[in-house]
DNA sequence: TAAACAGTTGCAAGATTGAGCAAGTGTACG
DNA sequence: CGTACACTTGCTCAATCTTGCAACTGTTTA
């Protein structure tokens, strides 16, 4: 009953490629900075973690010192510092020292925009 | 010794506050949707994989086939496949039938826009 | 100077994830 | 009917990441 399909190695054909369409398609490679993608992704992912995208949506409306978003979101500290470390490494946001305390805020309008975008995206999603 | 930070900067509270929460920050605990939130996290998350984006880059221009993106990625098609059903389990990629083809395309514009936004700050990369 | 407060960092335990191979499902076509 | 093609999915392994506690740095105050 069954057919062991043993038909090849990989090589995900290369000669025909009748696939799809017929032959209409015309593969580019994508012309997009490698680079770029994988800054992007970086981004994306410092984004992608439930805490560290709440700490964010905090910080959209104002500056935070460590101490003021520990208590908030009610998590000990270290933790918050070292999301806000994970963040700041991929330049999402931005600290500055006032006194002994560190006030961190978003690194752009950009970082702003991508933040609400995805939070609008999945509120609107069912 | 004793004076030597002259910042001079007008401190956001008093600086007789032993701390920044001294008790006036009785402000609200972002209202946001812990789901909307998770939610979020998790399309940014399916969004945080060089690899991943790069699919959707591709399919910003238009629906391709797995055979298709695996040919033009150079990579083999289970990989691919998979890659696309994490997407596809966030609903930011959507699939449809035709023939023995299964065709990918971004599942709305919002998606694509996220996307573009991530990067180009990306590319900018202040 | 020492003590107290604000944050950071080191290290090990624990959970989650992505990749690769192989086998399974399903569709078209001879 | 059965084979070839297109895609999916189990499975395990390895890499990664998060957290938690504790110790450390740095700043302000007594």
């Amino acid at each position: 009953m069954d057919r062991m399909n043993s038909d090849a190695k990989s090589t995900p054909t290369e000669d025909d490629s009748p696939s799809c369409l017929g032959g209409d398609h015309e593969h580019h490679p994508v012309k997009i900075d490698d680079s770029a993608c994988e800054r992007a992704a970086a981004i994306f992912r410092a984004l992608g973690d439930p805490q560290r995208l709440r700490l964010l949506i905090m910080l959209e409306a104002r500056s935070y010192c460590v101490s003021e978003l520990a208590q908030s979101l009610a998590e000990p500290l270290p933790a918050i510092s070292q999301r806000l470390r994970i963040l700041k490494s991929e330049r999402v946001v931005r600290s500055r020292r006032e006194g002994k305390h560190v006030f961190y805020s978003l690194a752009d309008g950009h970082i702003s925009r991508l933040v609400t975008n995805g939070v609008m995206h999945a509120m609107e999603d069912t």
